[in-house]
DNA sequence: GCCGTTTTCGGCCCGACTGTTTTCAGTCG
């Protein structure tokens, strides 16, 4: 069995949480999350840089010790630590931590003075008024608890970055219009765009007699107040999705906007620049003693500990500190740069509208060329077509090609990789088209060898031009199949197939740190939306996201080519 | 447990809100 880097981390976080609630040093425990988090942001496969020998401690965060605690993961599968203190604990102690309110402190004093070892024992002893018996704990804390156990029960889910939007656009609109309000913004994972926000971080900058937290706490969605202060507000909305807002003056804008973009990790690398430079930066600006020095905007905190600007989806500390120091920052692909969607489905399958319009639709949205690639066979679920429908079918796209002006329709399909590698069509119309886009979408359950050289094998073939959704997972529903996506990259760039970010808000395809090792690897990259309406093709802002998360410029991509430029980078050998 | 352009030891980011122990610890972001 191979092990997996969220294998590694999982077991690092949850010795964090097992440490924590034993009182740890809190710098140790810190060690062990970011370990964690550079494994998970690491688009290299941690046991193969076991089995190649490579030196783990050029990894961030990691030294000597956690190195050897990685090497005993990846070897044996286990964290011996970890098993030490599960035997000295409750298996279910860590679970606590989960919920909102509880901290490795009250979960200690807990397990103590009542034995507390689950969130069962916890909710019975709530229930049983035990919990007030605590020295530190009261009636309220006990009433929290049990209200924090039931939310935990029927959500603690994380939100896709559509819904969040949706979520955010009334909101803002909300807060714009009390007193005083100057500036409302979403900071947080959702202004890193992230794939999931885990909760939104609400900006507002106003004057000091506006009464924008007694508007937000009275928003119509609102389900809940969590806490209600004059800066500062939690609410849960009605769907479950938690707001958290922030009220600074407009001298502090860039500084909050900073501070609450985050990401923790990014925060801190800078504040420790400033703290070298005699500096502190909170979220009311960059000081120096009391005297604030910056804040005004995001470019002059920066400034003040010698940095560039740096994009928001850059900001997890992955190395953004570095190359920003060191002027190499990558110049991200912007939206505007693309020029044509590379799939797109027709209703001759599974879409809602003719090729003509989507054709259309993709003209409107200003681009040259949109490619339409419907289903094959094997995909009967959505009513894929034999190659005697397909030729018919690329008669009729050629036919709209010839007929409409302004936009290139390229002939093209979503061709099924078959359970063996092979392709659901054969050569004489694969010939035909201007590119194919290759798919699994069946056989999830392959083992990881097994499923990595078939689509392996499928790119071998020299028609195959696009490798799409490449991992077959979505988002909230379905974990990725298993494969080795590390392979698989070094596979396309060896072939030269590109590989897709595909902009379906709940698939993303390639997550962000492979599509930052396909970069590196020199793969091409298409950003597609896949859609199945004319709607969808709007998805493509969510492709760009991910792209740019994984630090892509406009050269890395293919569809910000022309036409032309385009065909000729797709084409094999 | 990690890390080093003052350091291989001694640091490791900073402030708001809540409840309770009435002066502050705990938690969160």
């Amino acid at each position: 069995m191979t092990v997996r880097n969220r294998d590694v981390a999982a077991l690092f976080s949850r010795y964090a949480e097992l440490l924590e609630v034993q009182d740890a040093n809190p710098f140790r425990v810190r060690a062990y999350r970011n370990a964690a988090q550079t494994l998970e942001g690491l688009g290299a496969d941690v046991s193969r840089m076991v089995a190649d020998g490579r030196d783990l401690t050029e990894l961030p965060g990691i030294g000597k010790d956690l190195a050897a605690k990685v090497r005993e993961v990846v070897e044996t599968g286990r964290l011996g630590a970890l098993d030490d203190l599960d035997r000295s604990l409750p298996e279910h102690l860590a679970d606590l931590t989960a919920l909102p309110g509880l901290g490795p402190k009250r979960i200690r004093a807990l397990y103590q003075a009542l034995k507390v070892g689950s969130i069962d024992d916890l909710e019975r002893a709530a229930r049983e008024r035990r919990i007030r018996t605590i020295e530190g704990f009261g009636a309220k804390t006990e009433q929290k608890i049990l209200h924090a156990i039931e939310q935990h029960r029927d959500t603690g889910r994380r939100t896709l970055l559509i819904d969040a939007e949706h979520a955010a656009a009334p909101l803002l609109d909300h807060l714009k219009h009390s007193t005083g309000v100057e500036r409302a913004v979403v900071a947080g994972s959702y202004r890193r765009r992230r794939e999931t926000v885990g909760d939104l971080d609400v900006l507002v900058t106003a004057r000091t007699n506006s009464d924008v937290v007694e508007r937000f706490v009275a928003y119509d969605d609102v389900g809940e107040v969590v806490s209600h202060g004059t800066t500062r507000s939690t609410v849960i909305l009605r769907g479950g999705l938690q707001v958290d807002l922030r009220v600074v003056p407009a001298t502090s804008y860039g500084a909050a906007l900073h501070y609450f973009t985050g990401s923790k990790a990014h925060n801190i690398a800078v504040r420790r620049l400033a703290q070298e430079r005699g500096l502190k930066v909170n979220e009311y600006g960059v000081f120096r003693d009391d005297r604030q020095v910056a804040g005004r905007t995001e470019k002059s905190v920066y400034a003040t500990v010698d940095l560039p600007y740096i994009e928001p989806e850059l900001r997890e500390d992955r190395g953004e500190i570095d190359a920003a120091r060191e002027h190499r920052l990558p110049k991200l692909v912007r939206l505007r740069d693309i020029r044509g969607d590379l799939h797109c489905h027709s209703n001759a399958t599974d879409g809602r509208h003719s090729a003509e319009e989507m054709a259309l639709a993709a003209r409107e949205r200003g681009y040259d060329y949109v490619a339409i690639t419907d289903h094959t066979k094997n995909v009967s679920v959505a009513d894929g077509m034999d190659a005697e429908r397909f030729a018919a079918h690329l008669d009729a796209l050629e036919e709209l090609n010839d007929r409409l002006e302004g936009i290139r329709v390229l002939k093209s399909a979503e061709v099924d990789i078959l359970g063996d590698g092979t392709l659901d069509l054969p050569d004489r119309i694969l010939d035909r088209l201007d590119l194919a886009v290759c798919a699994v979408h069946s056989r999830f359950d392959l083992p990881r060898r097994k499923q990595t050289e078939r689509i392996i094998r499928a790119m071998d073939n020299r028609h195959c031009s696009v490798v799409a959704h490449p991992s077959g997972r979505l988002l909230g529903r379905r974990p990725p199949y298993d494969v080795d996506m590390e392979r698989l990259i070094r596979a396309a760039g060896e072939r030269g197939c590109a590989l897709e970010v595909n902009a379906q808000p709940r698939r993303l395809g390639l997550t962000d740190a492979h599509v930052r090792q396909a970069r590196d690897e020199g793969v091409g990259i298409v950003v597609s939306t896949d859609a199945h309406a004319v709607a969808q093709l709007d998805y493509m802002r969510f492709g760009v996201d991910q792209a740019r998360r994984g630090w892509l410029e406009k050269a890395n991509v293919l569809n910000t080519l022309s036409t032309n430029a385009l065909l000729r980078a797709l084409r094999r050998g």
